[in-house]
DNA sequence: GGGTAATAAGGTAGCGCTGTCCCAGGACAC
DNA sequence: GTGTCCTGGGACAGCGCTACCTTATTACCC
């Protein structure tokens, strides 16, 4: 039956547990949560108990009274990237054995969203938030410094020593494939990108920097579109590139899913890949392995991302200092056939 | 400053907003709850002074004052699958604007797993649940049975009047998919499945039913993989499937990735597609538009059943009778040149 | 052996809301 | 004018936990 109207919630309390298993209810809880003061023996008996009435903390009690909940706001600024599902996966897959609450926030590559997740779920009182990159509003930064809420902040890596972060160089990136297609003797090399939030923006600036050392730049190169990159996008992006400097010999793609793209327009209309343009791509997805011709690409640890990220929150919630405030986990450049 | 071992949370309570507009904390509540005994006047004022203080409900106080939170849980089998990731965007873009959490629970294709994560999230006094079809364990029945929380069923449709469903058929869309091969004139019918969830194996059940009627009949085309199902893995079995009978000249796919995989294949092959062998995939995920050749693929209604879904949990609660217990949200095939 | 210091357990009192009574006062019928 | 309803609003208590303080009990030193 539903108990609508009910106050109490017809399952097991601590109290119930305390007194099965014959101690008050402050030690039951002292033993549940694992902490120290409370004997081995009794720890026992009142695991024992909770076991045996299928007793499960509420935890809505718990946050009431500790003023601290269990959860982790996780702020993605996108779910149709591939990469962000691993990064939450991973998440989860620390996080959830822990005992803790994954809330996750998508906020759509919009700063005033994100804002206002993040007010909304302040009144959760997170124990801890995992943000994608540095980038926000003011008022933004403003509430989670006010807040007190530890954050971890994931993708890119910080400049300061007071901020946490877990991820790789995306400047690094841009240069790896920027030098990757120089070394295999192309000239006229290209930056296509959508979707162009700051780590894209990185990318495209260590790209810049390594052709501007090879005295190769080429601004009139680059094609920057502000929409959502898509497979769609990728082909069109493509075709306008080809058809505005036919002398393209080389294409560095903001991510994968343009690369596809490329890819597919290019089989259709019969431009020979890599003979007369070479293409990198961006994250690796699983699907740049079986393209034809294979897709070059740069591997992000985005689990790995995710992994260190949580078990870096974990180890701030613990009061241990974090060894290292800036994890950089790396990338690599997985050589193809698009690209030789 | 963190206020760590502070009892309070520091922000603004129930208590301070009544003060403010004059009323008592009781009034203020059902004021900020659209509660109608509430005079038109009052709920002004404390609307207004909850704005100007920045008020927002604790949740955790609220959950355990009522024994009901504002959290819907929702259990999908997958995040890697693209096809879950559009049905999460929609239904949180129903149920956020509503005030409610949404905690988001992947079971990874695993009986045991989703038990577990039901037990563990009933403790969150969880207002609603959306799930992922019918399939569950006894003891997950039985916990969802005892609970009482309203439940709404996603992507298949169910037979009871008493559970509420929101979907299509799945095995009308396997149906669908063999009688567009045969009405293009195929006649030798393959099925090739991965991950095979009880909608993969209702698709694969019209699908027969439909050789069945016409007397094309092939259980030896039938290829059933139990692991997971990715891009690879549709290559290797359409080689297998080639090679082993060469004869083949329609396939109906599970599902898009592998039917991707499949085209990539033949590409590499040299196979003909549509010319030798036809082929139809199942989701039609953004890329199929764009593989060469563009795949035929059963477009779902994957946000369409988010929405619905989530609506219709909002109707149960608002204590609405929901009109329909069995919502079809139909398929739609997409013929595109992979299969004429 | 008495004093101090640690240690283990419990008592008490909320955390910030809302369900459940209850009461005041006006509308209405007789 | 009295009784009955209804309606808007408030008092009260408690949801199930944990922070804080207090109290027993032991350990250990001089």
């Amino acid at each position: 039956m539903t108990r609508i109207g009910s106050r109490t919630t017809g399952r097991p309390t601590l109290a119930e547990v305390a007194r099965l298993s014959g101690v008050s209810p402050i030690t039951a809880s002292r033993a549940l949560r694992g902490i120290s003061t409370v004997a081995p023996a009794l720890v026992e008996k009142v695991i024992t108990a909770a076991a045996s009435l299928g007793y499960v903390a509420n935890p809505a009690a718990r946050a009431l009274a500790s003023a601290r909940s269990h959860s982790v706001v996780v702020l993605i600024p996108s779910l149709s990237n591939q990469l962000f599902i691993d990064t939450l996966e991973a998440i989860h897959e620390v996080l959830r054995p822990r005992g803790m609450e994954v809330l996750i926030g998508n906020y759509h590559y919009d700063a005033a969203e994100e804002e206002d997740l993040i007010r909304n779920y302040m009144a959760y009182q997170p124990c801890g938030m995992l943000l994608t990159g540095f980038d926000r509003s003011d008022a933004a930064r403003q509430m989670l410094q006010a807040s007190g809420v530890p954050c971890v902040h994931m993708m890119e890596l910080g400049d300061s020593e007071k901020a946490i972060s877990v991820g790789f160089s995306q400047i690094e990136a841009g240069r790896a494939a920027a030098r990757h297609l120089l070394e295999s003797g192309r000239k006229r090399l290209a930056f296509v990108a959508a979707q162009l939030d700051p780590r894209v923006m990185q990318r495209a600036e260590g790209f810049r920097q390594v052709l501007a050392e090879a005295g190769k730049s080429a601004p009139e190169l680059e094609l920057l579109a502000p929409q959502l990159s898509s497979i769609g996008l990728g082909g069109e992006l493509f075709s306008d590139l080809l058809a505005k400097a036919p002398d393209v010999d080389g294409i560095f793609f903001c991510n994968d899913d343009l690369a596809h793209g490329a890819l597919l327009q290019a089989l259709r209309q019969g431009v020979d890949v890599p003979g007369r343009v070479a293409m990198v791509g961006f994250n690796d997805l699983p699907a740049s392995a079986h393209m034809v011709p294979p897709l070059t690409s740069i591997r992000t640890p985005r689990a790995a991302v995710g992994r260190g990220a949580a078990q870096a929150l974990l180890a701030l919630l613990d009061g241990k200092q974090v060894a290292v405030s800036r994890q950089d986990l790396g990338f690599e450049l997985v050589v193809r056939e698009s690209s030789c």
